[in-house]
DNA sequence: TTTCTCCACTTTTTT
DNA sequence: AGTGGAGAAA
């Protein structure tokens, strides 16, 4: 939420300058001024950027300069102009943002009219258009949608058919050049005729083959969703054209991150009407990675050579301070548009400094930090590169009992489980889906392995049918064993009663009934244990939101279900006003705004994360994602960094970021750290702050020069290159403390014979793993081989 | 043919 | 550290 207020509407007659003088009551002079009022509370140029509503307008807004406030007064004021609420498009970058905006523009007009705008990502709205538009594209209407994964596992399966080397080519990479070449609108033709090296002649093979299986299964990615749009438009001019009657006043956010094929779609539908008003900020561009492209924002006004520009430059979001440290951040990139942000606020707090050994540690000192902030824990948001990190954050809120939220993370629709029930669904829905047709075959297992699957794939391919057809057709398959035959044909029988009943039964109680006929549900009550237990668990929240869904929609077909949970990231989206703290990653972040914000793991290596080799670009990217980071915080920033942190399972030794150098020194402190505590000597803090943001590569061992130098060695920890499995168990985290001496000095190995409080005497027969997640592998008489965690275990050695 | 075990890979970020 | 895939044993 924008802090900016509204001034009340009595005040609008005698500061507005632009109110009409007229006392007439005609509808024009009414409607007038009630605009300048709904436009009041609006700065002279955000309120430029509203009033412009016909012409392309190219809005650049800093971050915090009330770019979302200006985005819904523009449409509220459109509205109020008498432009059809259906006449307008408002693409946003997530679907969060999509509601958020609707929402808000509800409450300036009507919920009603609010409802009846177009708003959505470009991915959900095209998918509902593409749906529609099916036929034209040689599609079906029920088409699939694949995620990450989805593709990955076509692309594993077209490599093996292909005979090229998973080893030689890792599948991530290759999907990712796929993506990449999507994104840039090169077919696979054209992608063949421009590989030049071994990697871009394998991955143009690939591409063939992986548009032909998606193609056959009904299916489209999530970069199709784009480039489907554009081949309708390209090759049905009256589609195009009712999609510009449709669309006459189009607004996107987050315009920096768009991609070519976006901005090709876009230029299309704009093209009539040339209403088009795009907002972003080169500073906040984050995703080149996947194919935005910067210069989508940089030409504009090349494309649109009459263009509104706009500049909003004031910040109304953060304290002097964060701003100040954003601004000298984001400063060191050459790459950029100059701006000039600045804001009337306080000063604010300093940032806090949060040093720390390791990242338990880390997170203990933030959630710490949390349960003695004054302000209300939906206040606080916690930042991070990586969602890995999210683990330590997420133990240490736990133990503490603090109410907190994941964005994003491991998606519960990532679960095995749930993308096996929505297989399920996706199937009924769209038997042409070999993938998800593979999928659920033996989930449960239904005795038919991988032999018999190639002979009915075999089968379906000479015959040119679908598999499941495929299916149908088992007992005339004669190369299947009986058992098979039987086997495959049950299950077909068993799908196709199910798809008998989609045009009667509701969505959920056709999915409640095929969850209990595919035996699914049962194969996890019979196993029992905690994990199944779990899935079990989590189908039922499926059935359950899905029934959920249906009540809200009563028309809505399973179809449209599918497609929307498809783009939907994650099942727990963020529920405004609910009490507790906020993780996400950094790039989650954009466009939120927290009174205080940490940010976690300041480390080399792992924010800027960097791979083997660095480049400028890339360097610079790192650092916008920061800038970004800061720029959440309205009131206070942590920044915090670890000096030992795991990853992939090891211990490491991180550094401080570089980017901690590039806040100026006197607007940063330390906070109280475990460490600062143990070492507070009468050093400046200021002083310390640079010594270490220059991230010495001096050495451990160097000599003691002064009380500076010891500060921060002794705050370092010696940097083995291989710690001794083990070896730094005493001294980890004071938490030992706790453990009697004789319990942990005893060396432990294999063979060592150990006493365990509830298991009793066992024998050690593997050790993995060290420090504090050190685990060993114990063969007790009683319970058999356990592995356990030897931090926890509280084993003694005998 | 299935199931178990081990190995390799993963983690950068997301619609 | 956890997961998913490939290969070997039952």
């Amino acid at each position: 939420m924008s802090k900016l207020t509204l001034k009340p509407l009595s005040s609008s007659s005698n500061t507005s300058t632009d109110a009409p003088s007229s006392d007439s009551f005609s509808n024009e002079a009414i409607s007038q001024r009630r605009q300048s009022a709904l436009l009041e509370g609006l700065n002279p140029t955000q309120r430029e950027a509203a009033e412009v509503i016909h012409g392309p307008v190219l809005i650049l807004a800093g971050a915090g300069s009330g770019k979302t406030r200006v985005l819904t007064f523009r449409i509220a004021y459109m509205i109020e102009e008498g432009i059809a609420p259906w006449n307008i498009l408002a693409l946003t970058f997530t679907n969060k943002a999509a509601g958020e905006m609707q929402e808000r523009i509800g409450k300036l007009v009507s919920e009603e009219r609010a409802r009846k705008i177009w708003t959505g990502t470009f991915h959900s709205l095209f998918a509902r258009i593409l749906r529609r538009e099916a036929d034209a594209l040689g599609f079906s209407t029920s088409f699939s949608i694949y995620d990450a994964d989805d593709s990955l596992s076509i692309i594993r399966a077209v490599m093996n058919g292909l005979g090229i080397s998973q080893q030689n080519f890792q599948p991530t990479g290759i999907r990712a050049a796929i993506s990449s070449a999507k994104n840039k609108m090169l077919s696979w033709q054209e992608y063949q005729r421009n590989a030049g090296s071994l990697f871009e002649k394998q991955t143009g093979l690939i591409y063939q083959e992986y548009e032909k299986r998606l193609q056959k299964n009904n299916a489209m990615d999530f970069d199709d969703l784009l480039l489907n749009m554009i081949r309708l438009f390209r090759t049905k001019p009256d589609v195009l054209e009712r999609y510009q009657e449709q669309f006459r006043y189009i607004m996107i956010d987050e315009y920096q991150d768009t991609n070519k094929a976006q901005y090709e779609v876009v230029n299309m539908l704009a093209r009539k009407y040339r209403n088009l008003c795009v907002v972003g900020d080169d500073a906040q561009s984050i995703y080149r990675w996947r194919g935005a492209d910067i210069r989508n924002i940089l030409d504009f006004e090349r494309d649109y050579t009459d263009a509104k520009v706009v500049r909003l430059e004031q910040n109304y979001r953060s304290t002097k301070t964060i701003l100040e440290a954003a601004n000298s951040v984001i400063n060191r990139n050459e790459r950029q548009i100059k701006k000039a942000l600045w804001t009337g606020n306080d000063d604010g707090a300093k940032i806090q400094l949060l040093r720390c050994r390791d990242d338990r540690e880390e997170a203990e000192l933030i959630v710490k930090t949390i349960k003695r902030s004054t302000k209300p824990l939906e206040a606080h948001a916690v930042l991070y590169r990586t969602n890995a990190q999210s683990q330590a954050l997420e133990d240490a809120l736990r133990r503490e009992n603090v109410p907190y939220l994941i964005v994003g993370g491991v998606s519960f629709y990532k679960r095995k489980e749930v993308k096996d029930v929505l297989a399920y669904l996706r199937v009924i829905a769209n038997p042409q889906d070999d993938e998800n047709l593979l999928r659920i075959v033996n989930e449960p297992p239904r005795g038919l392995g991988k032999t018999s699957l190639e002979h009915l794939q075999n089968y379906a391919a000479q015959r040119n049918v679908t598999l499941y057809e495929a299916f149908r057709l088992a007992d005339t398959v004669d190369v299947l064993q009986k058992r098979a035959q039987t086997s495959a044909h049950d299950f077909w029988s068993m799908l196709d009663r199910a798809k008998a009943g989609k045009d009667t039964l509701r969505p959920d109680e056709l999915a409640k009934s095929l969850m209990v006929s595919c035996g699914l549900l049962k194969m996890y009550e019979d196993d029992g244990s905690e994990e199944a237990q779990d899935r079990w668990n989590n189908i039922q929240r499926v059935l359950s939101h899905l029934a959920e869904y249906c009540e809200r929609n009563p028309d809505a077909s399973l179809e449209q279900y599918l497609q929307e949970t498809a783009l939907i990231s994650d099942l727990d989206e963020v529920k405004a006003g609910g009490k507790h703290v906020t993780l996400m990653t950094l790039h989650s972040a954009k466009g939120l705004e927290y009174p205080v914000v940490f940010i976690a793991g300041l480390e080399r290596g792992l924010f800027p994360m960097s791979k083997s080799e660095m480049s400028q670009d890339e360097m610079e990217e790192e650092r916008r994602l920061f800038y970004v980071g800061i720029t959440r915080a309205e009131e206070q920033l942590y920044l915090s960094h670890a000096e030992k942190r795991y990853r992939f399972g090891e211990l490491t030794y991180p550094t401080p970021s570089p980017f901690l150098a590039e806040i100026g020194a006197e607007l940063v402190e330390h906070g109280s750290t475990s460490i600062q505590s143990r070492f507070s000597s009468g050093s400046s803090v200021n002083s310390a702050f640079s010594q270490l943001s220059q991230q010495s590569s001096r050495r451990v061992n160097a000599p003691a020069t002064n009380n500076m130098d010891n500060f921060l060695r002794s705050a370092k920890q010696p940097a083995p290159k291989e710690p001794a499995p083990f070896e730094d168990l005493s001294n980890a985290s004071d938490d030992y403390s706790q453990i009697p001496d004789d319990e942990r000095k005893g060396t432990i190995k294999e063979g060592s014979r150990v006493q365990h409080e509830i298991f009793g005497e066992g024998t050690v027969v593997r050790m993995a793993g060290a420090g504090e997640s050190a685990q060993v592998e114990v063969q007790f008489p009683s319970v058999g081989r356990k592995k356990l965690v030897l931090r926890f275990a509280k084993l003694r050695v005998l």
